[in-house]
DNA sequence: TGACAATATCCGCTTATGCGGATAAACGGT
DNA sequence: ACCGTTTATCCGCATAAGCGGATATTGTCA
């Protein structure tokens, strides 16, 4: 139960509500985290590592580049918990601006090959 | 967003999981969550509050006595989690040793008339 | 109205958490 | 080996949250 409070209280701050359903769309670069939420570097970071250590994210080093994903062995509650965040949070404002947000990042770095 | 990190901050805390989870079974006394939980009267109450502010409880007064159930009008969020929550939590020790502890008292409580 | 029972709130304390600038660590290129 | 870039961690601070005994509130009954 203790396992579970914890999987939910990562959760239960914004910052990283929306990063978890930035990458439920796919992995991402840090660079592109902090240039789609800006937010100071350290806060993205720290925010980033809570949600790893509680299970929600994998992450993989490529160079110098830090790419993040969504864990790929979620337990049951896990899965279903996010699956339900990501249904009814595809309507808010602040979701739809980070991903717009990032599909405007992604078209401007058209052939500028980065994070890679 | 804010309030979704809200309900979720709201169950990422152990007693009230229990206490959701118990209420889950149908609504109850304080009296009777104070004698499961085993935890002081405060701690019960404060908790109970905020669940209650945080939108999974609804409670009645009867009386002297307080009762406490699920929210009758939860968002889709919420009742995707507390299914994912039931769902996956039946089998813990800890959960079952609560609505065991409910049962016993349910049973001692057999012609005694209390909370009504 | 006075005494009692159930519950909520208050209070002081301790611990956890978030913030963001500063610093450290990891890595690639020259 | 050194430099610049990217990311992680450290640090001091401020705020939030949990605890549980003490007190206040609410209601019942005589």
């Amino acid at each position: 139960m203790k396992e579970i409070a914890e999987e939910l209280k990562a959760l239960s701050e914004e910052v990283r509500l929306r990063l978890l359903l930035l990458l439920a769309a796919g992995e991402l670069c840090v660079c592109d985290l902090i240039a789609v939420l800006e937010l100071p570097q350290s806060t993205i970071s720290r925010h980033l590592a809570y949600l790893k250590n509680s299970g929600w994210v994998d992450c993989r080093r490529q160079g110098v580049w830090m790419h993040y994903r969504l864990a790929e062995t979620m337990n049951p509650l896990q899965t279903a918990i996010l699956a339900a965040l990501r249904r009814e949070t595809a309507a808010k404002n602040l979701v739809r601006r980070d991903s717009a947000n990032l599909a405007l990042r992604r078209q401007n770095e058209k052939g500028k090959e980065r994070c890679h």
